[in-house]
RNA sequence: GCCCCCAUAGCCCAAUCGGCAGAGGCAGCCGACUUAAAAUCGGCACAGUCAGGGUUCGAGUCCCUGUGGGGGCACCA
C-alpha cells in the first residue's frame, strides 16, 4: 500500500535546504567532538587530592563531592541506552556541583573478572584478558563520546595487577584479624576486628583459653592454626555450600535463588560439605544493622538488608532431657545420650508456657547420640512413621531429610512431616513432659537447630501438632472472633504461671521481660540475639578472579604471604574452565582450573624457614571482591605504598560534623546505581569497609553515605502471530477503528509486549545510533527529560526530537543560522525577561540539588521557549541560560560559552545566582472560593495583609452572586495567594 | 502467604505545608513558510487525578477498603 523505501531522495533536498548553521546532527557531532578533545588535552575534570601524586598547585577546595556509579563490568554485547542513564544523572549532578564551588570527585572504572569473559574464553581459547581489555576499550569509547566529565587518571580496572595487589593485600588484613567484641572503637563503641596478633598473646599468656582444652604452648603450629581459624576474619572451614556442578563452582547462599537453583545459569544447586574460605561477616551484624540508620539510603534497600541480615531479638533456653519413659533402656547402643540438654532459640520466650513439645532438625547432634530402643508407652500411631522402634524411624527420617535438596524440601509445600524420637524434654517453667521430635521444618543452620514449638501461637507448630494431634494451648488471649489456630499477635498472656513468676495479665512485651529475668535467674535460660545472616562463602572454582595470597604447608596449614610477593598473579593455564558435571550430579566434586598449573600450584619459597616447597591456593576470590573496595582507590589509584593514603581518604571520604552537630559515616557523597545490588555488594562492601575503619586505615564507617537507585530504561518489543520477535523500530503504530491502537509490521498485525532492551528482542537502541542521530547532548538532554531519575520508563525514539528542538532553539537565541553569527545584543533585557531569568534561576537551582534534571529541563525549556518571542535575546538573559544548560548539554554550552565572547571553560564557572528583587512579584492572583469552589481571583500586591484581603475578596461580584444572600459561616485567608469563603 | 512501592491528558510526566489539576516533552489539530512535502516557526485542543468510602471550609496530596501493575521476603523459631 504504502511506500516505506522513498525516503533517500527525500533526505538529499533535506540536506540542501538546511541553513548552513543549523544545530543539526553533523554539527552538534564536530562540536561535541572539538570540546572533548579540549577537555582532554586540558585535563578539565582533574580533581586535585590534598597529597599525592594527584595533588594541584595550591590548597584543596573545603568543599568536596565524591560523585560514584555502581562499577560496571565491560560485557561485549555493547551498551544499550538504558546503560548510561545512571552515568548521565551522576555527571549532571558531578558538573552541577563543580559550578556551585565544590572539588568534585568523578571517574569510572571496570569490574573486569568475572564469568562472562571467562566463558567466551572457555569457548574461543582467547585469554580472557585479551576479552576484557577489548571490551574496557569499546565501553570506554562509547561513554567518552558521550562526553562524561570523569578524570581519566583515576581510571583502572580490577584485573590490573597494581589493583590486584591491594584486593589481596586486604584480603590478607582480614585473614590477619579476628573480632574482639570487647575492644572499644574509634569513634564510640565496643567490638573491633584487631589484629590476631593480639589474640596469639592471649593465648600464649594463658588469659584466653584455646577453646580445646590444651594449652597454647603445647599445640603444633598446625593445632595453633586451627584454633586461630575459629577466629580469623577470613578462613577456611569445611561447611556445608552451595555446590552447583552444572557450573563446577560453589555458590555464595545470596548466589542461589529461593528455589534452590542458581541465579545465572539456573542450574540446580546441592548442599555439600567442602572446605572452602569463609568470611566471617556474621561478627558485624549488629553493626552492619544498626549503621543503616546513619545512611542516606532508600528505605527499601536499607529494609532489604535488615530483612538479609535477619536480626531476632529473643532468649535461648535450655531443656533437660528425660530420657525413655517407664525405664526403657537409653539408647540401642546403651550409651547415655551425650547431651543431656536440649537448647532452644525462641523470639517469644513469653509463649514457654505453651510448649507442648520439642522439635529438632534431622541433622541436630543430639541425635547422634542414640535414642531410646523402645517406643514409650502410650506412643501415638501415627507419631512412629510405622517404624517399630525410634532408632529405626529417626535413621529413616534422617536419611529422607538427607536425600532431599532444598528444592524438594520446599517443593513439599507446607504438609509438615516428622517422626517422635521416643525422647522427652523437660519444660523449665512448668515441668511438663515434651515429646521431642525431628522433622525438616527445623534447620538446622538457624538458631540452635531445635526450637520449643507452641501450637497456640506459631502457624508451623500448629499445623505440625495438627497433623500429629498434639495439644494446643494459647498463652495470649486471641481477640474475639478469633477463628481458631494459633494467635501471633499482641494481647494478654493467659495460662502463665508457676509458683515463682506469672506472666497473666502482661503484654507480650512485658511477659518477654518477665520471663527471660526469670530464665537468667534460674540459669536457664539467656537473652541472646541470632541473625539469619551465615558468613559469606568466598572462595570459588574459577579461573577468572583474584588467587588467594596464601601458600599451604606439608601439614595443611595455611601461611599467608608476606606483602613483598603481592600480587600472586594467575598462572597461564591450558584450559580455562573448572570441571563440571551433569547438572543434577549431586555427587560430584569441584575441580578448579588452577589444580591444573602444576608448576604454579607447586612453588618454593623461603618464608623464613628456609626454602621450602609449598602449595597454592587454587581457588579464585569472587567477583565481589574487586567491588568490595573499588570507592576507595578512585581516591589515590596510582599509591604503590597503600591502598590509599589516609589523608586522601580523610578528604573525600571521612565522616563530617554537620551544622546540628551530628557527625556522618563519611563515605561517597552520592552512589548511583541499580537496585539490584541492594544485598550482595553493598553488604560485602559495607563489611569490608567496616574491618579497614577498625584496623585504622580508613577514617570513613561507611562507605556509601547517600545512595539512589536510578530507574530502568525499557522498551517495548513486537511479536507476530508466530510468536517471534521482529524490529520494533519497523513497526507501525496506528489507531484502530475501535479507537484503541493497533500496530503492525510490513503489513501484518503484530502484538506489544513491554520488558528489557535487547537484542533478541529486536528492540534494541544503541548510544552510537543516538550520537550519530541526535549528537551526544539531545541524547543527555532525553535521557534526563524522560522522568524522574527514580522511575523506570519505556524508551521513545520518536520522542528524541523534543529534546532536539531544544538544543537547536537555544543555538538560534544565540547563532543565526544562515550566517553563523552572534546574534546576542549588549543591551539590557527587558523588564518580563529579567523577571523570567530571574525566577527559572531560583527553580532550576532548587530541582538540580535535588536532583531532579527532568523539572530542571522543563523550566530551561520555559526560558529558552521565551527568549524565542523577545526580538532580540540579550545577554544578560542568554548567558544565565547557557550556564544552566551546561550540566545536561555541555558541549552546545561550552561552545555557545566560547561564541559569547570566554576563553575559560564554563565547567568551573559559577552557576547563576537569582536577583532576588526580581523574584518578587509585582501581584500575586488571588483566587476566591466559596466553599471551595473558585468564583473569582483578584490581582493584588504580595505583601497585601490578611483584613485587606477579606474584605476585597467578600466584596467581589463573582462572590456575592454564589453567596446569593447566603450569610458567611467562616472565612479562611491565605494571604496572599487564597480566599475560602463558608457560607452559613 | 507476609511486607513495601506505584496509579494524573492518547503516551512520558509536573503540581512545595492539604489551597486555581498542568511546568515541560511526544503524538494530534489549525495556521505561516514552501510549487509541494519534510524540517522549522506560531497557535489550539485534550484529563478532573484507578474504583468506592472517610476526615476537612477545601483532597491528586491525609486515612480506610478494593482493583491493576512493579518489587522484596517466604518454613528464620
Amino acid at each position: 500500500m504504502s511506500e516505506h523505501h522513498a525516503s533517500v531522495t527525500d533526505t538529499a533536498v533535506t540536506d540542501a535546504a538546511i541553513p548552513a548553521h543549523r544545530y543539526t546532527a553533523d554539527l552538534a557531532a564536530h562540536i561535541e567532538l572539538s570540546w572533548q578533545a579540549r577537555w582532554a588535552a586540558e585535563g578539565t575534570f582533574n580533581a586535585p587530592n590534598p597529597t599525592g601524586g594527584l595533588a594541584g598547585d595550591g590548597e584543596v577546595p573545603a568543599e568536596k563531592f565524591y560523585v560514584l556509579d555502581m562499577f560496571p563490568y565491560p560485557s561485549g554485547k555493547g551498551l544499550h541506552v538504558g546503560h548510561p542513564l545512571g552515568y548521565i544523572a551522576t555527571d549532571v549532578v558531578g558538573r552541577f556541583k563543580r559550578m556551585t564551588g565544590a572539588n568534585v570527585l568523578h571517574a569510572l572504572s571496570y569490574d573486569a573478572f568475572g564469568l562472562p569473559a571467562e566463558q567466551y574464553a572457555v569457548q574461543t581459547g582467547q585469554h580472557p584478558r585479551i576479552t576484557t581489555d577489548e571490551n574496557i576499550e569499546t565501553m570506554r569509547r562509547q561513554l567518552l563520546r558521550m562526553g562524561l566529565a570523569h578524570d581519566e587518571r583515576r581510571s583502572f580496572a580490577t584485573t590490573d595487577s597494581g589493583y590486584v595487589r591491594w584486593t589481596q593485600w586486604i584480603f590478607l588484613q582480614i585473614f590477619n584479624s579476628w573480632y574482639d567484641h570487647d575492644a572499644p572503637r574509634p569513634g564510640g563503641g565496643v567490638g573491633a576486628a584487631r589484629p590476631i596478633g593480639e589474640l596469639v598473646a592471649r593465648f600464649e599468656s594463658g588469659e584466653r583459653a584455646t577453646g580445646n582444652g590444651r594449652a597454647w604452648a603445647d599445640l603444633t603450629a598446625a593445632e595453633r592454626e586451627d584454633v586461630l581459624g575459629t577466629h580469623r576474619l577470613a578462613y577456611v572451614a569445611d561447611v556445608p555450600v552451595n555446590w552447583c556442578p552444572g557450573l563446577g563452582t560453589v555458590l555464595a547462599n545470596e548466589e542461589v535463588t529461593a528455589d534452590g537453583r542458581s541465579e545465572r545459569g539456573n542450574f540446580p544447586v546441592f548442599k555439600r560439605n567442602l572446605r572452602q574460605w569463609m568470611m566471617r561477616i556474621t561478627a558485624y551484624g549488629d553493626r552492619l544493622v544498626d549503621d543503616l540508620d546513619r545512611l542516606d539510603w532508600p528505605e527499601k534497600v536499607k529494609t532489604m538488608q535488615r530483612n538479609w541480615i535477619g536480626r531476632s531479638e529473643g532468649a535461648r533456653v535450655t531443656f533437660a532431657v528425660a530420657g525413655g519413659d517407664g525405664g526403657a533402656s537409653v539408647a540401642a547402643t546403651g550409651a547415655a545420650p551425650a547431651v543431656a540438654e536440649i537448647e532452644v532459640f525462641t523470639t517469644r520466650p513469653d509463649t514457654l508456657f505453651g510448649a507442648t513439645f520439642m522439635v529438632l532438625a534431622p541433622e541436630h547432634p543430639l541425635l547422634d547420640a542414640g535414642v531410646p530402643a523402645e517406643w514409650p508407652e502410650g506412643t501415638h500411631s501415627a507419631w512412629t512413621g510405622g517404624h517399630t522402634r525410634p532408632a529405626d524411624a529417626v535413621a529413616a527420617y534422617r536419611a529422607q531429610a538427607a536425600a532431599k535438596t532444598d528444592i524438594e524440601r520446599q517443593a513439599e509445600g507446607r504438609e509438615k512431616s516428622g517422626v517422635f524420637t521416643g525422647l522427652f524434654a523437660v519444660n523449665p517453667v512448668n515441668g511438663n513432659r515434651l515429646p521431642v521430635f525431628i522433622a525438616d521444618y527445623v534447620l538446622v543452620g538457624y538458631g540452635t537447630g531445635a526450637i520449643m514449638a507452641v501450637p497456640g501461637g506459631d502457624q508451623r507448630d500448629h499445623a505440625f501438632a495438627t497433623a500429629y494431634q498434639l495439644p494446643i494451648v494459647h498463652t495470649v488471649e486471641p481477640p474475639s472472633g478469633f477463628d481458631g489456630g494459633a494467635y501471633t499477635g499482641d494481647g494478654v498472656t493467659i495460662n502463665s504461671a508457676n509458683d515463682e513468676v506469672s506472666l497473666n495479665g502482661l503484654d507480650v512485651a512485658e511477659a518477654k521481660r518477665a520471663i527471660t529475668a526469670w530464665l537468667e535467674d534460674k540459669g536457664v535460660g539467656t537473652a541472646t540475639v541470632t541473625y539469619r545472616l551465615r558468613d559469606w562463602l568466598f572462595s570459588r572454582q574459577r579461573y577468572w578472579g583474584e588467587p588467594f595470597p596464601v601458600v599451604y604447608d606439608d601439614d595443611g596449614r595455611v601461611i599467608a604471604l608476606p606483602d613483598e610477593l603481592l600480587p600472586v598473579e594467575l598462572p597461564e593455564v591450558p584450559d580455562f574452565s573448572p570441571r563440571t558435571y551433569a547438572d543434577d550430579d549431586a555427587d560430584s566434586s569441584p575441580e578448579p582450573p588452577l589444580a591444573r598449573a602444576d608448576e604454579w600450584v607447586n612453588v618454593e619459597l623461603d618464608l623464613g624457614d628456609g626454602p621450602k616447597v609449598y602449595r597454592r591456593d587454587t581457588n579464585t576470590m569472587p567477583n565481589w571482591a574487586g567491588s568490595c573496595w573499588y570507592e576507595l582507590r578512585y581516591l589515590d589509584p596510582a599509591n604503590t605504598a597503600a591502598m590509599v593514603d589516609p589523608e586522601i581518604e580523610k578528604y573525600w571520604m571521612g565522616p563530617r560534623t554537620g551544622p546540628d552537630g551530628t557527625v556522618t559515616t563519611g563515605g561517597a557523597d552520592l552512589y548511583v546505581g541499580g537496585v539490584e545490588h541492594a544485598v550482595l555488594h553493598l553488604l560485602y562492601a559495607r563489611f569490608w569497609h567496616k574491618v579497614l575503619f577498625d584496623l585504622g586505615h580508613i577514617s570513613s564507617v561507611e562507605p556509601f553515605h547517600k545512595l539512589f537507585n536510578q530507574g530502568y530504561i525499557q522498551a517495548y518489543a513486537y511479536t507476530d502471530a508466530r510468536g517471534v520477535h521482529v524490529p520494533a523500530e519497523e513497526v507501525v503504530e496506528e489507531v484502530g477503528s475501535d479507537g484503541d491502537p493497533v500496530w503492525t509490521w510490513n503489513g501484518q498485525v503484530v502484538q506489544r509486549e513491554y520488558g528489557k532492551m535487547g537484542k533478541s528482542l529486536k528492540n534494541m537502541v544503541t548510544p552510537d545510533e543516538m550520537y550519530s542521530a541526535y549528537g551526544a547532548d539531545t541524547f543527555r538532554v532525553y535521557e534526563m527529560s524522560m522522568g524522574p531519575l527514580d522511575v523506570s520508563r519505556p524508551w521513545d525514539t520518536r520522542a528524541v526530537v523534543g529534546a532536539q528542538r531544544f538544543l537547536q532553539r537555544l543555538w538560534r537565541n544565540a547563532v543565526d543560522e544562515d550566517t553563523g553569527e552572534l546574534t546576542v545584543t549588549d543591551a539590557p533585557a527587558d523588564e518580563e525577561t529579567r523577571r523570567v531569568v530571574a525566577r527559572t534561576i531560583a527553580d532550576v537551582r532548587t530541582e538540580m540539588s535535588a536532583m531532579r534534571p527532568n523539572t530542571a529541563i522543563a523550566k530551561l525549556i520555559v526560558l529558552n521557549n521565551h527568549l524565542t518571542s523577545v526580538p532580540r535575546v540579550a545577554r544578560e538573559a542568554i548567558e544565565p541560560l547557557v550556564l544552566m544548560t551546561a550540566p545536561v548539554a555541555p558541549h552546545i554550552a561550552e561552545e555557545l560559552w566560547a561564541r559569547l565572547g570566554h576563553d575559560e571553560s564554563l565547567t568551573y564557572h559559577p552557576f547563576p545566582e537569582p536577583d532576588e528583587a526580581l523574584l518578587v512579584a509585582e501581584t500575586v492572583t488571588c483566587v476566591v472560593q466559596v466553599q471551595g469552589k473558585v468564583r473569582d481571583r483578584l490581582e493584588v500586591p504580595p505583601s497585601i495583609g490578611e483584613d485587606e484581603l477579606r474584605e476585597l475578596a467578600l466584596a467581589a461580584p463573582a462572590v456575592q452572586r454564589a453567596l446569593d444572600g447566603r450569610g458567611i459561616r467562616k472565612v479562611i485567608v491565605r494571604a496572599p495567594k487564597l480566599v475560602n469563603i463558608v457560607p452559613a
